[in-house]
RNA sequence: GGGGCGGUGGCGAAACGGCAGACGCAGCGGACUUAAAAUCCGCCGGGGUAACCCCCGUGUGGGUUCGAAUCCCACCCGCCCUACCA
């Protein structure tokens, strides 16, 4: 009689029992090949979900897997600790961020422990932390001294009634008002840091070195959004050069009106008296909007005429300068010539407004006779240019190129690269942040903190009213210092930095958390660096994994790094669903507890059941049901593990089925888990279960098939379900630690099937299933399907066009 | 509007262009039990048939192929991301 399987006595002893031994620290070994796996931080938000669990737990088995199979293996852990929710807790609830932060961290490494995870602890590095965010600060003087930071105007979200600047989710509905007190948000200028990412804007785009999913490549190209075309200077009537952007300098001649964007410096200028009001009125409307709202498509065009003429430069026609919203000072230079008749927003605006379309490209058999477009025809491929001068006939084809070069003869125009990226925005007007490491004097300007005074500490006595501006701005002791420069009194920057800067240097921080003299130690950079494996959501494709990639290539001009990518690999997880098949939330009552669940089943069935039950990459609806599957596994290993096997009368078939499943079942395993198919290799261990239940009635196989069995079973269940694997490891004997084994290895001979199902199909339509010897030739085959009755009987006199065989699987006999 | 991912039994899902539905859940029948639970054995896409078997079947319609869930084209539906980028 065994002792009935009790999860949570077994994974609590073992845990304890691998971290008094060490067995998951993880240390440099010159010369052992190296696996960096890393999954994504998460935020402390003080209860770790089902969708920390569905992200951690399969990337561990990975790293589990990678280690058995001889990899030194590194996979920390650790908190993106700054951010918004600590400081409304703290507004909310009176409580400081970081004793809120630092006891959700507290919570939250007692049930990521519970998961029994290889994380190796000495390296967790927490974003909040002084030891960090000193090298935050250290990065941000480093990008200002490359030029990769400056500091500019710009505008951000502001509720006049709570008197603060609000993050981009606190704006909301059409209308854009304050998530608390409804107010309508209004925009305010502030002086802000950048990051100059479009300086990476090209390489960005360069994905050959590393081995990315294709939907992550294509979203961060199309975030970056490269278009060529031409830079052409138009000219008021008054003389004023207005620079713009175009994809289309080949249809320059069609260039009918102008618009600019509502805040194009120029338009003060050059509005006319008669205008003035109308031109005010609309910037003033157009204010209250941001981007966001302004781009929402399907929108009606608006705009107004500023009562300003330019001068087409090819063909010397007066055009009228319009304002409209659909232009965007963000992106080219703010202002645009207006082709109505090729391009679909600008038709739209045109027939509007009344304003007049020429057609310059002529779209392949269309003549005179049809009369105007009644849309814009915009093919950059077919058709020819019309009304276009000396361009007439010039076809579509090649004209960009062509065009632009007689720009260029002209002087009127050059070729040029738009990219949609834009520079990154890390000025934060919030306390919980790592402070930007900056000091204002009144005559040296900005200066950068000394190195020697870094970290620039948050003060922890901080008043958290709500003002427009960081709470650091009224903490005396933290906003007055001296310059650095002449020591005369200053003011320390107030703001803080994007949580975003915090975790795109993270998995360098790992390496040597506490190292403090650089970022990170070079000896273990050396030797770990970059990471091999990267896991983690979709959700960050074009934020995260953006900046991290920026990142590291201003890593790589501090001479920091010689790479310029920091995660070879990435692979991305689904989502766990709740059971309705809906987004889990707290409003709808459908989340998941992992607490409850480990508690309930443990946490060894719990990861197995997220493994097994959908795809990773797909994810999918909880069930609570579906979970017994899995239970019911380790049930079974559980009783096959402790189970004194007793062999009978030895059959050698089934003694030989056995074993060639067994290294079937490990060839499966292996390459599933290589390839992140958790949810085939959990099934393929339960066939292998079910085998060994058979023969554990029938007696039929022999003690040495019997054991290899069972050991093979437990080694593929370490990575997945690491307790019980441990536990039955001990059981049977076997030497502390199952998971620093080798890997069990299959033998292709032995999983090779001596007989295969010869499938016979006539016309595609199968007719015939014949149990044939494994390896006979095509010939062979063709012959015994041909003397099949049912064949025969479904041939009649018929004689076969055709026959074709599909090696040692398949003959398809076309009649 | 653009981009991505997907649509296979009652459900979650498998399936190098070659036996559709592995594995699991639920269900049904049986065994054990006073009974239930648990466990064990069997069945489990639809239709026809006494049966052997036959026909139909991977969102819809076409195409390529000896052969298509899989490749190509068009369309429908769902989810996610993005949003007038000149």
């Amino acid at each position: 009689m065994t002792e009935n399987y009790n999860p949570a006595e077994v994974e609590s002893r073992w845990q304890s029992r691998w971290a008094e031994s060490g067995l998951y620290r993880q240390e440099v070994e010159a010369g052992r090949p190296k696996h960096y796996a890393l999954t994504m931080l998460p935020y402390p938000s003080g209860d770790l979900h089902i969708g920390h669990w569905y992200a951690m737990a399969p990337s561990d088995a990975r790293a589990r897997f990678k280690r058995m199979n001889g990899c030194n293996v590194l996979f920390p852990m650790g908190f993106d600790a700054f951010g918004l929710p600590a400081e409304n807790a703290a507004i909310e609830r009176s409580i400081h961020p970081a004793k809120w932060t630092y006891a959700n961290i507290e919570k939250m490494r007692t049930q990521l422990a519970s998961m029994g995870a290889m994380f190796d602890w000495r390296r967790e590095a927490v974003s909040a932390d002084p030891s960090y965010y000193r090298w935050s600060q250290w990065f941000f003087k480093k990008l200002l001294e490359l030029g990769l930071a400056y500091r500019k105007q710009a505008a951000v979200d502001f509720c006049p009634h709570c008197n603060t600047t609000l993050a981009r989710e606190q704006v909301w509905g059409d209308d854009r008002h304050c998530e608390r007190c409804l107010t309508p948000v209004i925009k305010k200028e502030l002086e802000q840091w950048f990051f100059r990412t479009t300086t990476y804007a090209e390489e960005l785009l360069d994905f050959s070195d590393i081995d990315w999913p294709e939907r992550v490549k294509i979203m961060q190209t199309n975030w970056i959004g490269r278009s060529t075309g031409a830079d052409v200077v138009f000219h008021t009537e008054a003389g004023d050069p207005i620079a713009i952007f175009t994809t289309r300098p080949d249809t320059l001649w069609g260039a009918t009106f102008m618009v600019l964007a509502p805040e194009h410096p120029l338009v003060e200028k050059i509005t006319t008296a008669g205008q003035r009001e109308t031109v005010e009125a609309y910037r003033q409307a157009a204010e209250r909007l941001d981007e966001i709202a302004r781009e929402t498509a399907d929108r009606e065009k608006t705009g107004v005429f500023t009562g300003a003429y330019a001068i087409n430069p090819v063909n010397s026609e007066l055009i009228p300068i319009w304002i409209a919203d659909y232009v965007l000072m963000s992106y080219g230079s703010g202002a645009i010539m207006a082709v109505p008749a090729h391009d679909e927003r600008d038709f739209e605006f045109a027939t509007k407004f009344d304003l007049p379309i020429v057609e310059v490209i002529r779209a392949p058999g269309r003549t005179d006779e049809d009369g105007p477009l009644t849309e814009a025809y915009v093919s950059k491929a077919e058709g020819h240019m019309v009304n276009s001068g000396r361009f007439d006939g010039t076809p579509t084809d090649g004209a960009v190129e062509r065009v632009t070069e007689w720009l260029e003869a002209q002087g009127s125009g050059k070729a040029a690269v738009n990219y949609r990226l834009r520079d990154w925005l890390i000025s934060r007007q919030r306390y919980w942040g790592a402070p930007i490491p900056i000091i204002y004097c009144p005559d040296h300007g900005p200066v950068p903190v000394p190195d020697a005074d870094l970290p620039v500490m948050l003060p922890e006595d901080v008043e958290f009213v709500p003002t427009g501006e960081s709470p650091l701005r009224f903490h005396d002791g933290f906003l007055h210092t001296t310059c650095p420069i002449c020591d005369q009194p200053s003011l320390r920057e107030t703001d803080t930095m994007d949580t975003f800067m915090c975790s795109s240097w993270y998995q360098y921080r790992y390496l040597s958390p506490e190292f403090d003299s650089a970022p990170f130690d070079p000896d273990e950079g050396v030797y770990w660096l970059p990471v091999d494996q990267y896991t983690g959501g979709i959700e960050h494709a074009t934020m995260h994994l953006i900046y991290t990639r920026f990142f590291t290539k201003a890593m790589r001009e501090m001479g920091l790094v010689d790479f310029s990518e920091p995660m070879l690999a990435l692979y991305n997880q689904g989502m766990v669903l709740g059971e309705d098949g809906d987004k889990m939330s707290k409003s709808k009552g459908n989340v998941v507890a992992p607490d409850s669940l480990v508690r309930k089943y443990g946490a060894d069935t719990v990861r197995a059941y997220l493994m097994f039950f959908a795809k990773w990459d797909q994810g999918g609806p909880w069930n609570y049901d579906g979970i017994k599957g899995p239970q019911r596994l380790l049930y079974d290993v559980w009783d096959l593990g402790h189970h004194p096997y007793q062999a009978g009368a030895v059959a050698a078939t089934v003694d030989r089925a056995l074993r060639r499943k067994t290294h079937q079942v490990i060839r499966k395993v292996t390459e599933d888990l290589e390839n992140f198919s958790f949810n085939t290799a959990v099934a393929a261990i339960m066939e292998l279960r079910n085998q060994l239940m058979g023969a554990q009635r029938s007696g039929q196989v022999s003690e040495a098939v019997w054991n290899e069995a069972v050991d093979a079973m437990l080694l593929l269940l370490a990575p997945i379900t690491p307790h019980i694997a441990e536990e039955l490891w001990q059981v049977r004997g076997k030497p502390y630690s199952i998971h620093q084994q080798p890997w069990p290895q299959w033998d292709a001979a032995v999983a090779k099937e001596e007989t295969v199902t010869l499938v016979v199909q006539i016309n595609g339509k199968v007719r015939d299933r014949i149990e044939v010897t494994a390896g006979l030739d095509d010939e062979t085959l063709k012959a015994m399907a041909l003397e099949s009755e049912k064949v025969r009987n479904w041939l009649g006199s018929e004689e076969p066009r055709k026959v074709i065989v599909v090696r040692g699987k398949l003959v398809n006999i076309v009649a």
